[in-house]
DNA sequence: CTTACCTTTGT
DNA sequence: CAAAGGTAA
């Protein structure tokens, strides 16, 4: 297109050179100005943690440092409002377009749309790319038209397409830069002094950056993958491909993940290899959750914050503070749960495996509200991304149509043999239990006191007693399930009397928002959770607050004192916060939701994507060639509302004819969850 | 060795 | 629930 001026294209979670459409358009329309622009209080809740920043820092310089030798830089902005450092960046460059690559979150969702709609009204053409998926969320649909709710048909689908995915891009040969010489750049600060002496260490296990990632995809596909079948239950993991941080920031393209692993999956099919196809197969699935994850977040944007299945809006949660500690501290007295948190902490990273039991465990057993977890894993994980997050514990939490039975409880013990038959990952990270043979190592409690002696284990003293028994959990279980059919059923009939008011009125929840505890402050050593003294246990019938604990950089004066969990030392870990911030946003959200919840249709409305086509030829989606230049940009249909709104308003709306729940009418009833899940 | 029956697991 | 794997007779 017009050769004039310059296009400025945004980098967000695309740090890469290779197959990034955005830039690759940028570079063919002539010059190109580079942007980054860090304005995580955007990200509400979900500013990244301290190791995410980490790696972000480590792969913007990677990423300046190659657009280098490509002939420009990256210029980045510090920022409260990205879409106006955008405009900043265009008065200062005379940019005519801006170029950017698809995000899912629902975060990015609105705010990407802001960006276009006030870009294009200053004349400015925008113009949007898929670099992070194999199809667009919008292209994959049952023969109705439909977005899928499971996972199994949805990657059905997209193994049989009728069209492949995108080929990977090649790098550009050279890019143009445009000119920056009045453009002002700001020095993005991503950690703070008490983050550094912690974040050094990352350094040892990881290299964030385009280039390594591409090693990382090269070493994974020749080596591990073949193997990937049969590892895949180890808890201890030189056998998974350590991509998904990668992945995250867009350091590698899916797409040429996806591309080279089929070759070797052809490859080995010739050969007869079974293991070995089974294997890509069994990676291609992770990859296809990782698409699913965005396929939810962009047909369901509020699900990383409430379940997807209705009725779980009822249940009741514990509210337990000493719970959530003694979870993160990985002193919860199932080693294999403690062993799992405690590397989380230590390192950012958990073996897939280990993260569905230290997160089922957390749901299910302890059975606090699924988001402190979640929130949990954000602040903490390498690799923390919402989407895939979000998806992970609604798996979980049993609130997705195939998601695991709300009733089923894991047994960490057993989990425990199973995964780490011979206790090296316990011995590893729990120095305390490193002398107990292997025989006890997943139930220390039962093992004989002169075992215990020897190993020089003092239960309840220098290693926790079980913080809750399976049994005790189970019941406990059972009952709440109950009591979440009855508020159910009650607020269901609330709805009918027009009694409106509805969900969950009854006497102990004020305005329907659990506060976290501010009352209660936490000493640090106190001692370890007892096994049988029912804890102080409140029970809530809302989806939680989520506790605010990420360390913005500007409130480090806060909590000075002592104990601060973004410090190294694992003792000082995980201080409980005291402060919940209760945004006026989530207080009206909450007032405003809607009667009895379904898995309600997207508010996105496909109709309403706008077509950008300088590309002129906007064919119909099922036919073999597919929008990519200047292809759809995903716009938010009714664009009067503000975030919050259009959360319950997509919630309370819509789509009659496809509500889940009105397809499934059984799932108010218990008894019928197992075939809920089949459904569908 | 087969079969009926059980437990486990799965996005 | 269905498929897979394991066990007892």
């Amino acid at each position: 297109m017009s050769g004039g001026g310059c296009s400025i294209v945004w980098f967000r979670r695309d740090l890469r050179v290779e197959d990034n459409p955005a830039l690759a358009a940028g570079v063919r329309a002539g010059a190109v100005i580079a942007v980054f622009v860090w304005a995580p209080e955007e990200e509400g809740h979900y500013y990244p943690g301290r190791v995410s920043r980490w790696w972000l820092k480590q792969s913007l310089a990677h990423l300046d440092f190659s657009l280098r030798s490509f002939g420009t830089s990256l210029i980045t902005k510090r920022s409260a409002d990205s879409v106006s450092s955008l405009l900043e960046v265009v008065k200062s460059t005379g940019a005519k377009q801006i170029l950017f690559n698809h995000l899912y979150d629902p975060l990015s969702l609105v705010r990407d749309h802001r960006a276009k709609e006030v870009l294009t009204s200053q004349g400015i053409v925008v113009r949007s790319f898929n670099a992070d998926l194999l199809y667009e969320p919008w292209e994959v649909n049952d023969d109705q038209g439909r977005p899928f709710t499971t996972f199994t048909s949805f990657w059905e689908r997209c193994l049989s397409m009728p069209y492949d995915p995108e080929s990977p891009l090649l790098p550009p040969k050279r890019i143009i830069s445009g000119d920056v010489s009045r453009c002002r750049p700001d020095t993005l600060v991503f950690e703070d002094d008490s983050e550094k002496g912690s974040n050094a260490l990352l350094a040892r296990a990881w290299s964030p950056g385009w280039s390594s990632a591409d090693k990382a995809l090269t070493n994974f596909i020749n080596g591990p993958l073949i193997e990937y079948a049969k590892n895949h239950k180890k808890a201890d993991s030189a056998t998974t491909s350590l991509l998904s941080p990668h992945l995250h920031f867009g350091e590698v393209s899916v797409r040429k993940v996806f591309h080279l692993v089929r070759i070797k999956q052809v490859l080995w099919a010739n050969e007869g290899n079974k293991a070995g196809e089974e294997s890509v197969n069994l990676f291609l699935k992770s990859i296809g959750l990782r698409e699913y994850s965005r396929y939810m977040s962009f047909n369901h944007p509020y699900s990383h914050e409430r379940p997807l299945l209705g009725h779980l809006k009822f249940f009741p949660w514990v509210v337990n503070e000493d719970y959530f500690k003694a979870w993160r501290q990985g002193r919860t007295g199932y080693p294999l749960v403690d062993a799992g948190m405690r590397e989380l902490w230590a390192t950012g990273w958990l073996h897939d495996r280990i993260r569905v039991v230290v997160s089922s465990f957390f749901v299910k057993v302890l059975q606090l509200p699924w988001r402190w977890g979640m929130k949990y894993f954000w602040d903490t994980l390498l690799d923390a991304d919402l989407e895939s997050d979000a998806l992970g514990w609604q798996y979980i939490s049993g609130t997705l149509p195939d998601g695991r039975e709300f009733d089923r409880i894991d047994n960490p013990q057993f989990e425990g043999y199973k995964f780490d038959p011979h206790g090296e990952y316990v011995r590893r990270w729990l120095p305390e239990l490193s002398r107990l043979p292997t025989e006890w190592i997943h139930h220390p409690w039962n093992a004989p006191e002169s075992v215990l002696q020897a190993a020089g284990i003092e239960l309840g003293l220098n290693y926790p007693l079980p913080i809750v028994g399976i049994d005790a959990a189970k019941a406990r279980l059972e009952e709440a399930l109950s009591e979440m059919w009855e508020q159910e059923a009650a607020s269901r009939a609330a709805i009918e009397n027009g009694t409106e008011e509805g969900l969950g009125d009854s006497s102990d929840n004020n305005d329907g928002v659990i506060a976290f505890p501010q009352d209660i402050q936490m000493e640090e050593n106190r001692e370890p959770p007892r096994n049988n003294p029912p804890p102080p246990t409140t029970r809530h019938y809302e989806d939680q607050m989520v506790p605010s604990m990420t360390t913005s950089l500007f409130r480090v004066d806060e909590e000075e004192s002592s104990v601060d969990f973004r410090t190294s030392a694992v003792d000082s870990r995980a201080e409980v916060p005291t402060n919940v911030v209760v945004t006026q946003e989530r207080r009206s959200e909450v007032l405003n939701r809607g009667p009895v919840q379904t898995i309600t249709q997207p508010q996105y409305n496909p109709t309403a994507m706008q077509y950008v086509a300088e590309d002129s030829t906007a064919e119909s989606s099922s036919t073999t060639r597919r929008e990519r230049d200047g292809g759809v940009v995903p716009v938010w249909s009714p664009s009067a509302t503000s975030y919050s709104e259009q959360f319950v308003s997509e919630e309370n709306g819509i789509g009659a004819s496809s509500s889940y729940l009105q397809r499934h009418p059984q799932s108010h009833q218990i008894i019928n969850w197992r075939r809920l899940s089949q459904t569908g």
